[in-house]
This record gives structure tokens, C-alpha cells and sequence, in this order.
DNA sequence: GCGACAG
DNA sequence: ATCTTGTCGC
């Protein structure tokens, strides 16, 4: 059975990952012509014991989907503050090898390089899947910013000391901000600017809000 | 030693 | 993340 040590040995090993998957993520914008943009979420069932990973990809820019996948595997990782990827990625990519189509940008929920070390569940797919990805959080990881104006549009730096590490972007004029940070084979603005692109009346992308519906309700509602 | 801590 | 009643605002 697991003891505490394996756990911990799991930890530093997921850790000693990070290190070498950071080491190959491009902050530059990799990637041509914007048509399939993708929103991936990740949702649980059976009390916390079988993750729901899903991707729903949409027709850009007018955001209208034409594919999706659904996958549901057993939880294998704990859920660690700055190990989320460990927890998630392995099933995300068991859906995409499921979509019919290859996105051209894939939007994620959680950070990029917004992360300790700089390898954010963004990031981390990103690199497995040799995809052009985006983080897109709802809360903050790291790094320190001033609260951006109540306008949409409007978004601060989010920094880690002198770096900057992200945009802390106001996707709406009265909700909270979002933390948009590159994944991989994208730069900080284009990230925010696709996040934008991709927004349209609510705080949250439609990439994030279609994946989310999907993963957290084990299907497309059909509203 | 004391907080902070994506989903 | 998930659970879950009530409440606010358009």
C-alpha cells in the first residue's frame, strides 16, 4: 500500500518534471491563422475518485463548436497547489487523441507560466502536445499586480518580482479579473489578445465555458 | 515559524 | 474540484 514516502517521492519527482518540460516551452507565438480554437476542462464524479476530461473545440472567430471529446479515467494524483497538471494532463490528452480535428490554440483552465516554476498546467500540456496553449485562470498562483480598472479590456501585469509572468485582464466591466499567462508557442499579448478574441459576455472564454458544461456535467447540455 | 496555495 | 440554500440584479 502507498505509505507518506511514496507520496513524497511522487511529489519530487513531479516536481524534477516541471524543471525539464519548462525547459522546452517557447514564449513565441508559434502558430498561423486562428480557425479551431479549444477549451479543456477537467470535472470529477464517483466522490472525487474518476476525473472527466473535456475538450470542445470552436469554429473561430465566431465560436461556434464543431467537435468535442469526452474521456473519464481513475484520479491518480492528489490535488497539490503547483502540481495540477499531474493531476489532470494525463486524461486531457487521452481526449484529445479522441477529437477529429487539431486545434490551432488550445485554452486552458488554470495558469502558464504563472507557476512557480514557470510550467503551469498550460504549459505542461502544451508541451506534451506540442500544441500552441493558453493558461486562463480564475484565481491566482504567484505574483503580485494592481487591480486592473472596472472596464473590459482594461489589465495589469502580473509579475514575479521584475518578471512578468502574465495579464491580469478584465474580461467584463463588473466581474473579477482573469489570469492569462502563455502555455507554449505563444506570446504574453497574443495570449491575452486570443483570450479576449474569445470572450464575448461573460467573465469566462466560450473555449473554457463549453469544456467546463461539458466536463462537469458528463455531457453537451442540450441548451 | 507564519502565511499562501490554479483546480 | 465538489456540495448546496439563499440572494441580488437584469
Amino acid at each position: 500500500m502507498p505509505t507518506i514516502d511514496d507520496h513524497d517521492e511522487r511529489i519530487a519527482a513531479a516536481i524534477a518534471e516541471q524543471h525539464a518540460l519548462r525547459a522546452r516551452v517557447s514564449l513565441r507565438d508559434e502558430f498561423g491563422d486562428l480557425r479551431l480554437v479549444a477549451g479543456v476542462d477537467a470535472g470529477f464524479e464517483n466522490e472525487g475518485t474518476v476525473i472527466r476530461a473535456a475538450v470542445v473545440v470552436l469554429r473561430f472567430p465566431d465560436l461556434a463548436p464543431v467537435d468535442y471529446a469526452l474521456v473519464r479515467q481513475p484520479v491518480t494524483f492528489p490535488y497539490v497547489p503547483g502540481l495540477l497538471a499531474f493531476r489532470e494532463v494525463p486524461a486531457m490528452i487521452a481526449a484529445f487523441d479522441r477529437l477529429h480535428t487539431e486545434p490551432d490554440m488550445v485554452i486552458c483552465d488554470g495558469h502558464g507560466i504563472a507557476h512557480p516554476r514557470r510550467c503551469g498546467i498550460a504549459c505542461h500540456l502544451g508541451v506534451l502536445l506540442n500544441l500552441p496553449t493558453i493558461g486562463c485562470a480564475k484565481q491566482r498562483l504567484i505574483g503580485r499586480y494592481v487591480t486592473p480598472p472596472t472596464v473590459r479590456g482594461a489589465r495589469s501585469p502580473l509579475y514575479d518580482g521584475s518578471e512578468q509572468i502574465g495579464w491580469v485582464l478584465r474580461t467584463r466591466a463588473d466581474a473579477q479579473p482573469v489570469f492569462v499567462s502563455p502555455g507554449h508557442r505563444v506570446s504574453l499579448d497574443r495570449a491575452t489578445e486570443v483570450v479576449m478574441a474569445c470572450t464575448t459576455r461573460f467573465r469566462l472564454p466560450e473555449t473554457t465555458r463549453f469544456a467546463h458544461r461539458l466536463a462537469s456535467h458528463g455531457q453537451l447540455p442540450l441548451v
